[in-house]
DNA sequence: CATGAAAATGTCAACGGTGACAAAATATGT
DNA sequence: ACATATTTTGTCACCGTTGACATTTTCATG
């Protein structure tokens, strides 16, 4: 086969990882998530199972396969904003900045598809552990706080409120149904500010 | 094989629990959480695997066995406070008068095992999860605040806020290997002031 | 004690996921 | 074009978990 003239022409493994991801993302779409096997999967791209967890760690990761590059860009949403700012203002703008509705349209996705609850909502617990780990560390390394500390006890307790606000405001989002982004906004602005506030 | 003479002889279901129970925890103490398979313990118990299964959950449950008794206590704790009392306060006492030391013995027996941070992990975030609902629901059912309302909304920021203070402060108490109790009763009272003050 | 329903367990097959190692494909330098 | 190192994929074996169905054990009742 000739070879492609100029775009770097993708590497074997990221044309599997590709066709990997449509078998999967079409089989999803039309039975469901947990009614497709990874063996259908690995049929309709013809390769292996094993194959299939070289380029995704699991199933669900397929859905969420761009959450990593999200997660990414949240963290250097963090570190970018300026030594001096107060951390609170940081980590808000951060949150606020969070580009939801690209990150959402795949749950979007799901959703219609009805059933899959404990599976997604088990991933969801973790991605949502990772957001906490990644704030946590940030708010350590701005305030300093040795760790083993009062201070560093109470920074891991921000860290886990803010994630929960996060996640907390697009699953009320989702729930209520109407899939407004201003409303979304508003949704984790308030629960920020009542975080803020103190919770009575 | 004659029968027991007073005592309300267990059913075979709670012997083999009870040995499955026994036999697992033997190998977990001696070996690791990961280290041990069912089939291994599923031989000990001289039974089969399938019937593990029967009796627990999954090999985690094994380790929480009375996590389940522990959260219809929480529960229970809940429900008796007095209907005008201000939820706050009801939330507070339940989490202060939770049996921690009892709770975490069984944690305390794998920490000094060293590894097993992941699987064990995923576990207790599916516990505080549970915790959280239950007292999401606790909040909703006295406020009675109407369902897809801000105000449930926040009710849910709140309960997995005390939640992640609950379990927040247990891992930093673990961590920091003193363990004695009153310091954590401190750790969890810190929590739940800082909580109410506002985070900052 | 016999009998039959209910409870407990065994058997079998399947799926999700992972490690170890072998085979094949690809890229690279000469 | 060739030889070689590196990537990519296949094969195999295993563990954790679950559903469906068959078999055995237990237990109440006649």
């Amino acid at each position: 086969m000739r070879s492609m003239p100029a775009a770097p022409s993708p590497s074997k493994a990221e044309r599997t990882r590709s066709t990997l991801q449509h078998a999967a993302l079409a089989r999803f779409l039309e039975h469901g998530v947990e009614a497709t096997s990874i063996a259908e999967i690995a049929a309709d791209a013809g390769v292996t199972e094993r194959t299939f967890y070289r380029h995704f760690p699991s199933k669900q990761h397929v859905l969420f396969a761009d959450y990593d590059a999200r997660l990414g860009w949240f963290r250097q949403a963090l570190f970018l904003r300026p030594p001096g700012e107060p951390v609170t203002t940081s980590v808000r703008i951060a949150v606020e900045s969070f580009p939801y509705d690209a990150a959402l349209h795949q749950i979007a996705v799901l959703r219609s598809n009805q059933l899959e609850q404990e599976l997604v909502q088990a991933h969801i617990k973790t991605v949502q552990a990772e957001f906490s780990r990644e704030i946590a560390q940030f708010l350590l390394d701005r305030t300093g706080a040795a760790p083993a500390s009062d201070e560093a006890y109470q920074i891991s307790i921000t860290a886990q409120c803010v994630a929960a606000v996060m996640f907390t405001a697009t699953e009320t989002w989702f729930a209520r149904g109407d899939l407004d982004v201003q409303e979304l906004s508003r949704l984790v602005d308030l629960g920020l500010r009542s975080l803020k506030s103190g919770i009575a």
